[in-house]
DNA sequence: CGGACATTTCGAATGATATCAAATTAAGCT
DNA sequence: AGCTTAATTTGATATCATTCGAAATGTCCG
């Protein structure tokens, strides 16, 4: 679970609007499919895109799969982008010839 | 500039690598380069596509190209984040069978 | 001007991704 | 058992991504 697959699951519109939905409750794979105009098959595609970068989880429950949001992740790519901003620090801007030069 | 092409862009290892190096200080096109084993057009496209993303600027300095972190977007990204697991308050666990049929 | 260097653009090969229709599995219902 | 509904898997196709070598562009310097 590299934070490349998580990056490359969160890189597709529909997929994000997946999230979005679960975020506001659980639903089921037949319900999100319903509220885009794609094929089924795709949906489940992206869901399952979505599951093996960890973003969600799947339950089945009777001839139902309810699909929910795993809010664990979110914090790996926020920790991500915190890290890299924390690098920021006191770092150097590169020099130009002038300032190369007269050793500015 | 959509969120999109911001994680597509974060979504590759040499990308991510890249700016890891650019948040310690910028960094011309052949000094990055030096730093992987990948060809230098190779390089010249994946800094192509993190500044059409919006994560890199470049600015042209006599014969070289001089390539910096733009701090922007990642606040984009940590606020996408933040908007999705804001709506996470009060929201509905999926009703089961038992739930549904004792009202629970 | 002409050669050396830095970087990008072009063309092509290879591999990954998105999408749908059709087939498949699995569960509920009468 | 047979039928319907839910969801995934498979196969096909079209589009996009990654990578390289070769060529092109632009800049510096003697």
């Amino acid at each position: 679970m590299g934070l490349s697959m998580v990056f490359k699951a969160l890189g597709d519109d529909t997929r994000r609007e997946i999230l979005r939905l679960l975020a506001r409750g659980d639903m089921t794979a037949g319900e999100i499919a319903r509220a885009f105009s794609l094929s089924r098959p795709t949906i489940s595609h992206h869901l399952n895109i979505l599951k093996e970068a960890g973003l969600v989880a799947d339950e089945k429950r009777g001839q139902f799969v309810v699909y929910s949001l795993n809010t664990t992740v979110f914090q790996d790519v926020t920790g991500w982008v915190f890290e890299m901003l924390s690098s920021l620090t006191g770092r150097d801007r590169h020099k130009g010839r002038e300032e190369l030069d007269n050793g500015k």
